[in-house]
DNA sequence: AGGGCTCTCAGCCATTTGGCTGATACGGCT
DNA sequence: AGCCGTATCAGCCAAATGGCTGAGAGCCCT
């Protein structure tokens, strides 16, 4: 039986060696390549068309993880894209699944798990952990906790410091519809300062 | 001639395995346990007598890394003790480095520079990336910048997104109290509203 | 055509925050 | 004893923020 052809995408040397280590006991998973930044996951799936990638969401400068996977699947759409990341932020879960993600791992997961997603993954079963599972359910319970594009963009521009006057200044509207903007945000985030988004969406949401 | 003894801690395993794989390829440097707490980690110092433990600060639930330090210094300074973490944020170099680490390396790190920074370890000299020593400089330099304990305290407090009110509850001062330390936090940061502060505390002082 | 969502703006008012000045108290250092 | 840093508190005033109501324009979907 062939086995899985697998690209691993992280930054961290340590952690594509930790992979390699923990892939490497399984004999029907096979790591034909690594890359260490968006641009290279991209060379590196063109030329090893692996079955499977494997990749972390937070990169350096540059490409990060949603829009690599983006990439990767506008242009070649047969490999199944596993996240595999630290964070468990809403915001990027959604944001990977919606670039085309098949699977979001956490870095603690058991190495069993690891090996079950990959697997899945080119049967094209979808895998999360369970505790990215429940974030995902809570999500879609919740739509009205979902912030329109105009509002996170004005969270994101929150989020530096920036006051209302500036706000509008920066999106060219008024301070007006900066404060209507800011009343939802609270609301969806169910916190009553400007301050506490802030913190809220730094912490929540992978703000960083 | 004698291996270097490593004990490696960090929650997560391909971490792990990703260092033990890295440093298996270097025959004077011998990994001879792994830990994935900070509880763990006090138990294989005692079993082990690493002479070198490579922490990672960021842990689960439980001790923290630098609470780790801490304990492994006091009860038993034999060991050097090398932090490698994701973030080079200010408040976690300092109290990492006054805890008792040895060095601070980022997870980035090149092979060569972890090599040599537990090489150097065992000599007792001490080890920091580039842009960690950087960092360190920098704060060295500008005093001014250094927050007092309390301003450290209310600006931790003030992360959370509590009012002047609630910090001065918090802190059993009143809110005028609240407000000299804030108008001092914001001269020493650098920045004019607290939603400022907030985004340079959590970005810069690694505070999530 | 109508309903719903998003984005935009306005005005009013209470509360909060920030800037300023000045003051007291304690501890350490010289 | 005197100085400096830290922590505490007060009062005043200007500016920013937040809560509320209401409203028009554009868009998509049915």
């Amino acid at each position: 039986m062939n086995a899985i052809t697998v690209l691993l995408v992280d930054d961290h040397l340590v952690v594509r060696s930790g992979l390699r280590a923990l892939l490497g006991t399984q004999p029907d998973i096979d790591v034909v390549a690594e890359a260490s930044s968006g641009e290279e996951a991209l060379e590196r799936v063109q030329e090893h068309s692996p079955a499977v990638v494997v990749m972390d969401l937070a990169m350096g400068p540059g490409m990060d993880g949603i829009e690599a996977i983006r990439r990767i699947r506008e242009r070649n759409g047969r490999q199944a894209i596993l996240v595999f990341t630290t964070y468990d932020s809403d915001a990027d879960i959604v944001r990977a699944v919606d670039a085309g993600a098949m699977g979001y791992l956490l870095k603690d997961a058991a190495p069993e798990e690891i090996f079950a997603a990959i697997r899945g993954a080119v049967q094209g079963k979808s895998v999360m952990s369970p505790p990215v599972a429940s974030r995902l359910f809570q999500q879609l319970r919740n739509p009205d906790e979902i912030l329109t594009p105009r509002e996170a963009e004005l969270l994101s521009l929150l989020t530096e410091g920036l006051s209302n006057r500036e706000l509008g200044q920066r999106l060219f509207i008024s301070e007006a519809t900066v404060k209507t903007h800011l009343a939802h945000i609270y609301a969806k985030l169910g916190v009553e300062t400007r301050a506490a988004a802030i913190a809220t969406a730094i912490r929540r949401e992978g703000m960083r």
